[in-house]
DNA sequence: TACACTTTTCATCACTTGATGAAAAAACGC
DNA sequence: GCGTTTTTTCATCAAGTGATGAAAAGTGTA
């Protein structure tokens, strides 16, 4: 589809094309990322990988080893950017607000970091929502793969929300969390079905308007929960 | 892994194993069920779907053709039933409560039948969620089927939400359906997740847990985007 | 038994898959 | 320029892919 030429590097401008392998390795998880996130891991041949990025299907090995690593690399290379985007949020979230935390607050300072980077980062950051979200819905090794690179910060969030809410019960917030997690990856992957559902009404790529209800309905969702199983 | 014999038929009990080739149909439906929930329609062979329901390749494509209209056919198989079970349930709740419907009661309408479902179905409805979850995840042509087949009970739900509450925009109704159905589908598909994440303070086939929680969970989140929208 | 019909197996095709080793090309150090 | 190392391409492999036609086995009906 977006084939590249054989030789076209970074951009012919600025500096003169010094880092020859190192922009290759991106081009290639570039396309990668696409691919993967439209059709799945077993959906793609390393093939297509190098066909898309305009590369030999050897140098795909060369680079990432097997296609499973190729893989993990395409995920690994935004996971740590999110994580930390996140945990400085919610940092800065409970030091600015200290007694004043809401459960919104919370919420919001951990789910808006991410709108944020799907609306400012373009269409690769899209590509991985879209793969994470994926991922998150394979029970094979789609668990074990989520857990070891997002349970830390889901963590923090858990925690923050305890000292909002120390009466909560850890049981109840994990399952806010989950329902939680379900709709905004849903959200964040942008699948295009409310467009078609809604008959026009909505579209997921407007982000703006998941933040403008998202922070809202999972906030009363939760303390829905937390004082329901106090009464 | 769960190899049958080639020539196990049903039970070898009841009936003298008279309809040969139907109930062979339905077990290649059965294990092709399982392994598309988790591996995905890309990560299974039909030497694979052959080989766990103890069948030669080619009777596959003798009874249900191509690989993809194999996959159709597991989709469409329990598809049918569950809307039905929505719908009626709905309709129930409808007519048992007419002035007295609230925001929670038809959301419970509409979501219990599902849980209920998997927690009486059987591992077959287990691994059915489980492909549904993923499907709606795809990309690529998850969308259209998703819309195929869940489209109507969709709209009645957001119908009869209209008519509970009036003065809520259809835009609120689709963002929040889409909310709803993230969480829905995430615990439905019981990803195994929550169980590590909370520690096994929590279980992701503890639908029970799922009930008590849900329904004051997205009924909640509900009334806030509506309300806060009116405001 | 003979016949028609359906169901199941067997053998195989044309093609794709992930992966590799060796050669060629480019970049680098001097 | 020259030797070395890294990067990229080429040719190819062994295994597996979905799919099919023809034969075999089974079933029902006279």
């Amino acid at each position: 589809m977006t084939a590249a030429k054989p030789r076209a590097r970074s951009g012919g401008r600025g500096r003169p094309s010094k880092a020859t392998g190192l922009d290759l390795k991106e081009t290639i998880l570039d396309s990668a990322e696409g691919l993967f996130a439209r059709h799945g891991f077993h959906g793609v041949t390393t093939r297509q990988v190098a066909a898309e990025a305009g590369v030999d299907t050897a140098l795909i090995h060369y680079y990432f080893g097997a296609k499973r690593e190729l893989f993990d690399a395409v995920f690994v290379r935004r996971a740590e950017i999110l994580n930390q985007a996140r945990s400085v949020s919610m940092n800065a979230y409970v030091e600015t607000h200290g007694d004043a935390m809401t459960v919104e607050g919370v919420i919001e300072a951990f789910i808006d970091p991410l709108l944020r980077i799907s609306q400012d980062g373009g269409q690769g950051w899209k590509s991985y929502f879209a793969l994470v979200a994926q991922v998150n819905n394979t029970p094979a090794w789609g668990g074990e793969t989520m857990a070891r690179f997002f349970d830390p910060v889901v963590h923090q969030l858990v925690d923050t929300l305890k000292v909002v809410r120390p009466d909560a019960e850890y049981r109840d917030l994990y399952w806010c969390y989950q329902f939680l997690t379900g709709s905004m990856m849903l959200a964040l992957s942008e699948t295009g079905r409310i467009d078609s559902l809604s008959e026009g009404l909505c579209h997921s790529s407007d982000l703006e308007a998941v933040r403008a209800r998202l922070f809202a309905y999972c906030a009363a969702g939760f303390e829905a929960v937390v004082s329901r199983r106090k009464a």
